[in-house]
This record gives C-alpha cells, structure tokens and sequence, in this order.
DNA sequence: CCAATGCCTGACAACGATGTCAGGCATCAT
DNA sequence: ATGATGCCTGACATCGTTGTCAGGCATTGG
C-alpha cells in the first residue's frame, strides 16, 4: 500500500528500485520520472520536487544500461582500453591522462591487461564490443587488426596509442620512436662513442624494431660500419637485458656505449654495468624515463616518451570520433625528448 | 531480400546486427539464436551451424546489456574499481592482480582514480552504480562509507582495499600497517638510533595515522619520550617532504634515523639527504617497496607491502560474495614485510 | 494403429528505460 | 462564448535479449 497512489506496485524491499517505484511513491507516470532523471524541460516545479522526493527516499539510481537500449545513439558512456599491462608505468600513466580527459565527460573506462598476447588482444576486444562501448583505445599486439575491420566499418570510434594498426585505417597516436633512437645514437657519438651497442626488446613488437631501426641507421648515417653493430633483440625482462649485457662485456672488444630500447632492458644493462664496475665508464642511455632515473649514480640520461601527453591527444581524438568526426583517420605523433643526467654523456674509455 | 527467410527484415546495413538479423538469414526464430548464442542444450547439430555461420557472416556480436536486463540475477560481468590513482605503482599492480583473478571468470574491470577527494569516491561510486556492477573494490578516502548503507543493504558486493571503511561493516582488505611501521622503529633502535623521526602522508588518510601511531608507540614501549619525538605530517608530495626533511637537518640536534609513511615522501627525504651529503650517514626506512630501490646508494631499506596479494585476496573476497557467501564481513589483513638493503641498518653518527 | 514420450523450435511477454504522440487543462485573443 | 495556443502529463510501443510455455514432429511401446 502506498499513500499516493496503486497504479504500479511500489515497495521495491531488497530489490533494486526502478522508475515504476519511484512514479508509484510520486503518485506520476513513469515518462515523467524519465524526465526529471534527465533533466528534461516541461515538468512543473511541483511535480519536480515531488519526483526528487520520492527518488531519494527510494535511493533510486537510473539505470543507464536500459536507457541506452532505447536512447537514440545508444551511448554507453564507457571505453574500453588495453594496455600491455595497467601495472607497466607507461600505460598506466597514459591511462590516468585518458581517463582526466575522459572523466570530464562522464565517460568510464573499462581497462584490460594484454601481456602482448595476441590472442587476448582479441578477446578482451570482443568482451568489450559485447559491453557496447562508445569506442576503443588500444595498443595492439596481434600481427594485424584486420579482425576490428568489421566494427571500424560500423564507425566504431578507435584510436591506437603506441605502435600503430596493421591492416586497417585508423588513428594512432605515438612517440617518434625511430626520431628518438636516433636522438640517441647521435648524442653518444658525439661524446665520442664509435663502439656502440644496441639491446632491445623482442622484434614482434613495432617499437622495439623502430627504435632499433632508428639508432642503427643513424650510426649508418654517421659512417659506422652497421654489420658490425651488436645488436641484441628479445629482451623482454630485466633478467635477460642483464645476461646480455654481461655477456656484451666479457667478449672480445666490448662497447663504450649502450642503448636500451626499453625500460626493463634499461633496468637489466644497469645491474650488469654495477655488477661489473663499469656504472661510470660505459655510457648508457635508455629508451623512455623512469622515476628516480635522476637519483642514480651517474644519472641515467634517457629518451623520454610523455605518456601524459599520448593519453590526452588519444583521448581527445577518440571524443572527436565520438562527436562525429569523420575525416581520413591520422597518425599523430608525439616528440620524445633527450633528457641528459650524465650517463648518455660519459665519454669513451 | 534474404536467401532463406523473411520473417524478419534481414540486411543491418551500416547498423550493428541484433538477434533478428541473424534469424532472419539463418532462418530460424531468434530464440534458437539465443540458445546457440548462450550454449544452451537442445538445438540439432544442423541448426547450430546455420546459426553460427549467419552469426559470423554478419559479425553478429551478443549485446550483453540487453541480455542482463532480462536475465535473472541480472550480472553485467563488470565491477568498478576505485583506486587513489590508477598511475599510481602501489594502486596499479593492486589493479593488476585484481584483473587477473576476475578475467579467469570473464569479469571486467571498470577503474576510476580517486586523488584522495571524497567528492570524487562518491561520484564514481553512483557511475557505476548507474552501469549496474556487479561489485565495487574500493580504497575509501571520504571520511564516512555510509553513503553506501542502501547498496549495502541490498547485497552489492563490497570490498575496500587499503583502508578499513567507515560507518559501515564490510570486507576489507589491508596492510598490517601500525606493526610494519613499528617493526621499522624496532629494527632501527636495533641499530642503536635513539634520535628518530616521522615523515608522515596527510593525515585524513587512514595508514598514514596508522603507519605513523605503529612507529610511534613502539619507540613509547623502547621507553623514548614520544613527545620529543620529530613528528613532520601533511607530506603528499616528493617536495614538501624534501623541504620537510631539510628543514629537520638544519634545525638543532638532528635525527639519526628517518621513518618515511609512503613511497613519495621517501624519494623526497633521499633527495634531501644527498643534498646534504647525508645518504651514507643517515638510517632511512620507507613504507612501501619501489623500483630500483636495490640500486641506490646505499640500498633503501623499506617496510615492504604486498600488492598483488591485495589485488588477488580482494578480487576473492568479491567473488565469494558475488556467489552468495553472506557470512559477516572480515577485515583481511595482508603482512607488510621488512627487507634490509642498507639504508635501515646504518649505524648513527 | 494409437497413445505416450522426447526432442526441437518459435511465439510471446518481460526486463527498465526512452521516443512518440495524443489528451487535458489553462490562458489568451477574437 | 469560441477557438487557438501552450504547457504538462501519461499511455504505449520499442530497444535487444532471455524466460516461459506450448506446439510440432519423430520415435517408441503396447
């Protein structure tokens, strides 16, 4: 029994209230409901008071899935994003700047972890288009993203961040990796360095052939003789860059200067160096920052990538796609930056 | 036109195929779809595979929204997140091995930061209410969770991670944090330090009152006088604890022993002390491990926290919960752990 | 040969909301 | 007084899916 009206049952007990509760207690139409939730004109201030009123007293919560059943559009309010990893500092930096953006429109973001498994990249695409989202952010892995054709056809917003789509025509937002590279190559040789090494990450991954192909044609560039440029591929953790690294100095003939094309590989050439005595005496420079990079002993001069950055200008494309923006998709890529701390500068022993 | 039936308009066009489309073309009613769809016995093998061939010609993709409303229990497959930040090192690998744990059950996470503002928890609480998840895990900062009593009471699973709530009972999931932060006096008086001081986070944070009460009481039971104890809080950033931890060395019979409450006042304290020339000469335990912290010079010692087994132990708990377990709410409390490497073992001067 | 038993299958209502549309009631101009 | 105008309001269909239920067909047993 309610005081004001029995058009619908009300008392919703444990279960979850809906409007038809809410318009019971208010003594009103559900479609008037509707309208005070969304804040929609012609509903006299009385009538109003008296929804918000009964809501409250429900704890009422609209339900936005049903909504968007029938709202034209059928916006979701939800993205979806995957990353390598939400732990990996990189994306997760790139995520906070997303979801800033994203948060000043009343979008959600789903995230999910890919590990760089292709397989998962697909999975966790369809577990998202399954949740009807508004658009996707994601860092591919899988050889192509031929599979999202379908949905890039049905104007699905999409925007890559990090390594760029194979196989379709889509926006990418990235670091000029090979630029970066090279950025690098370039400053070690002019420290003098001629005996130069390159350690990177595995080769299925876009970047990591990139950043390799940028510092190695740069030492081309300069005259060095790139066959014989050590060069080692696959690292994919911090153990194995130091192994490499171990071994890069105990043959014949070692470098006097490193690149790092990634983070953990960084962490890796930094432990063998230590291990060796060698922190002073070979330059290092790292591809991407690091915290307390500043704190180490030389400092660890490194190619900065700015996260913040991929994340707003992905977050901002993906908006635009969202508000309709159907001009010829773009790559747009985002300077890295050459940050010296006195590693990158040692000179050659 | 279609091929075989025209029960149902068949061609979606540009637009997303639903149930219908794919009856239409395979020529069955859509509750065969639905039951192929959903894996649901009693479909002939044949029928099967004219569904699942129709499904895959359009790119037809189950909308999961619309299945939960009508669906008993009503589950999305989703839960929100609410984290302090989602860049956030200790937060992220919290997140991480919360999807793990979640993905094996096709659960998605919805992640949102916080910044520590008590406005934001409750808003990102009623978004994702109005998404329906099925379970929250959030690190509470508004000073009550009372907010929450009418979902509570209506069985949304719930668990807070980090921080005990309040006002309400409800699982949690937390670092010993008052015996981490005295094993760290412990182990420093150990050490012959009898001068020690506090940096502490802002204190409507609960582990930082924590943290700093366990250090506290535990140089009280040494027999110290606690009042005379250096005590700096409000430290949320890197500079305000560097300044804070320059200003204790300048200032007239300084401490021979720092306790740091949090990874960010901890780098700004080792940034002060080698300002100061003092690295070597001054004991420093950090609450929370980080990066790299074996690489300084010395080592960092610090009172370690276990984030994946927070992630993964809340991630239980919610799944427990979303199955039925109504057994009284428990706070789970994970074991800090103190790992030498250095810094907390210097000896005073 | 008929009734009973299973197995497949689809019509229909319902989930919680919104778009459409028509109706009721004042107000206003003629 | 009459019709036109505008403001509020609610009935109803609908979004894409699943639960319910009844019906059709083939098989089986007597």
């Amino acid at each position: 029994m309610t005081t004001m009206s029995n058009r619908y049952q009300a008392d919703p007990g444990k279960n979850r209230p809906t409007m038809r509760h809410v318009a019971a207690l208010a003594g009103v139409g559900i479609k008037t409901v509707s309208r005070v939730m969304n804040d929609e004109p012609g509903v006299s201030e009385a009538t109003r008071q008296r929804v918000l009123g009964a809501s409250q007293q429900l704890n009422y919560q609209l339900d936005m899935a049903a909504g968007s059943l029938r709202r034209a559009g059928r916006q979701t309010l939800s993205i979806g994003l995957l990353l390598p990893s939400v732990a990996n500092p990189f994306s997760s930096e790139v995520h906070r700047a997303l979801e800033d953006t994203l948060a000043a429109r009343g979008i959600a973001v789903f995230a999910a972890s890919l590990d760089d498994d292709p397989e998962r990249e697909k999975a966790m695409v369809a577990a998202f288009l399954g949740r009807r989202v508004d658009g996707l952010v994601l860092t591919p892995i899988a050889r192509s993203q031929s599979y999202v054709i379908p949905e890039h056809s049905r104007d699905l917003p999409m925007v890559f961040i990090d390594r760029e789509p194979v196989g379709i025509e889509a926006d990418a937002v990235v670091t000029d990796n090979a630029v970066g590279a090279a950025r690098a190559a370039a400053h070690l040789m002019a420290h003098g360095h001629t005996r130069l090494a390159c350690l990177g990450d595995r080769t299925d991954i876009q970047t990591a052939r990139e950043r390799r192909r940028g510092f190695i044609e740069e030492l081309g560039r300069a005259g060095i003789a790139t066959s014989t440029v050590p060069v080692r591929d696959g690292l994919h953790d911090e153990e194995s860059a130091r192994l490499a690294a171990l071994e890069l100095f105990t043959a014949e003939d070692p470098p006097t200067a490193i690149f790092s094309s990634q983070n953990l590989v960084t962490f890796g050439v930094m432990r063998a160096l230590k291990e060796l005595g060698l922190s002073k005496r070979v330059a290092l420079i790292g591809f991407d920052d690091f915290t307390l990079a500043d704190m180490m002993d030389p400092g660890i001069t490194v190619i900065a990538q700015h996260p913040e950055r991929i994340g707003k200008l992905a977050a901002e494309r993906l908006l635009a796609r969202i508000d309709g923006d159907d001009s010829a998709p773009q790559t747009y890529v985002v300077p890295s930056e050459l940050i010296q701390r006195g590693s990158g500068e040692l000179p050659p022993t």
